[in-house]
DNA sequence: CATAGTATTGACACCAAGTCTCAATGTCAA
DNA sequence: TTGACATTGAGACTTGGTGTCAATACTATG
């Protein structure tokens, strides 16, 4: 079954109903890079409105069929995500992003909350650096160092 | 030296002027509770222009006179942070933020950057719960369950 | 098949958060 | 005191997102 199609398949099981317009947005989502904004999916969805856009973003969010990442500087993309609670690890260089899960911040969390006397409901992790390719690019070739693949 | 003298301090070593309206926007800061926005700030200050509050804020910003706090839900907020990286632990229920630096997450996160061949620039952690006010306020008075501090 | 009852849509106004421009003004070191 | 230059404010603009509401599309049921 197809990446869509097993979307769709979640999105019914919810009540929800399949449109064409959610259809050509999850089609949308699914052409997307890495990481991207609403305003991406917009300019690559036709015939579908601004708010319908939006709400099935928020749809999708709500599946866990997408998350959204914090990049270094405070900006918030969505990125496709097929886990539920997870961390990324950002390429500051040009966008990539890792997910990852083993982080092993939970104890950690739980003991902080322990001390503090909260209860936890969660916690948000985002990790930022440079990745391999990145690195070499700018060991290797010093006049690349203002290569900034990732616009913003 | 009062909170105000020390900031302004702080701004003119690094080189910028002192006028009245960046020092009529650190004192609408420093009146600001646990965490705000720049439009609690706007409506705080009198005689200062829009424009003037976001740049002060982001001189601050930039200074680490104040941080973003990551609400649950994606909201970024400020709030008055001395300290260089930390991070934070929130009430869902009443906005109260706990400052921490003790997180032990370091090690972690050069662990996963290792085994990822990515150079670590910084990380990002929030953590969300329930404080023991609010908590005891929950368990012992079942009425009050949708009592909502902080709106939004 | 008809149709009623929801769910969804899209146009559009609105809101929140922030940036940009540029002429006018303020600050401070000399 | 004054000149260089940093800062300001009004307001237009941008980006990301929500609320309204009449029109349209699904779908279950008879
Ligand atoms: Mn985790
Ligand atoms: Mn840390
Ligand atoms: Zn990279
Ligand atoms: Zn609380």
């Amino acid at each position: 079954m197809s990446d869509i199609e097993l979307i769709i398949e979640r999105i019914e099981l919810r009540g929800h109903r399949i449109t064409e317009g959610r259809r050509r947005v999850i089609q949308a989502v699914l052409k997307q890079p890495s990481h991207f904004t609403v305003e991406d999916v917009l300019q690559s969805t036709r015939r579908v409105g601004r708010a319908t856009v939006f709400r099935t973003m928020r749809l999708l969010l709500d599946l866990n069929i997408v998350c959204r990442v914090l990049l270094d500087g405070g900006n918030l993309h969505y990125r496709i995500s097929s886990r539920g609670h997870h961390h990324h690890l950002v390429c500051n260089d040009c966008g990539r992003v890792e997910d990852f899960t083993g982080c092993d911040v939970e104890p950690l969390v739980q003991a902080l909350a322990a001390a503090m006397k909260y209860e936890i409901d969660g916690h948000w992790l985002e990790v930022y650096g440079r990745c391999e390719a990145c690195r070499l690019l700018r060991s290797g070739r010093p006049e690349s160092q203002t290569t900034q693949v990732l616009s913003q």
